[in-house]
DNA sequence: CAAACACCTGAGCAATCGTTCAACTATAAT
DNA sequence: ATTATAGTTGAACGATTGCTCAGGTGTTTG
């Protein structure tokens, strides 16, 4: 017969003083979607790239497009999505938008996981 | 007249030496598709707490399905991915899997995005 | 053995993502 | 004013993602 919602595991938990301590302590939920938002920023290689090439220099869009060999158009908008977070702002100069990182936290945050990356061959 | 391949910016780089510099400083492409992987296990809410549970305990399938009140199913998927790139593993004790933290580093990674993340409004 | 159980896996589906294309804005130069 | 340029934006597309569903392991219990 079956106690739960589901009708695969029939154990409530297996330790339930465990996680029910687990449970307690857990974030916020608004804390753990914006920390899974901002390892998404960094899921995508052209943003990653971009948020690295900026940590070390302020650059413009075409600069950036050349960079990383895709069109100005799909920089733009990888920027502007990095713009709605406060990760980048940009500065304007006649024609030209100046771009560098808002946000000290990502720069320390790619160095830690390039620790990580570089010692795993994976 | 265009002496480049699009036919969207004309200057080359408005700022060469620097770009050059930039690009000829950057990191292999392996290791960043390598990061913006790591990154991407912990974009994903689902699997961002199942890496938070497990940092702090072994738990087994059942017991995180209950806890993300998701299917079994779901949490198993996930954790083959994590399995496949080696940031959980587990132990066999019957009937049931009990899976822990593979790799310490994503620890020190959540933490640190934590504090960012707890600090920022957004 | 057979039934129950904890977990795994492949297929399929809706939703999201990253890019290009085409059109647009705004600034600069002739 | 006209033209060129740097950048932005919306639509559309192909690809990827995360989930559920249904069925399949392998282990344990009766």
């Amino acid at each position: 017969m079956n106690q739960n919602e589901d009708d695969t595991c029939q154990i409530k938990y297996v330790n339930h003083e465990l996680v029910t301590a687990l449970l307690k302590s857990q974030h916020d939920n608004k804390i753990v979607s914006g920390l899974a938002e901002i390892f998404g920023v960094l899921a995508d290689p052209t943003r990653l790239k971009i948020c690295m090439f900026l940590s070390e220099s302020e650059l413009c869009v075409c600069d950036l497009a050349g960079m990383l060999n895709i069109s100005e158009s799909a920089v733009s908008h990888q920027l502007r999505l990095l713009r709605s977070l406060r990760i980048v702002k940009y500065r304007r100069e006649g024609k030209m938008a100046f771009y560098t990182l808002d946000d000290n936290h990502i720069t320390s945050l790619i160095k830690q996981g390039l620790d990580h990356a570089k010692e795993k061959g994976e």
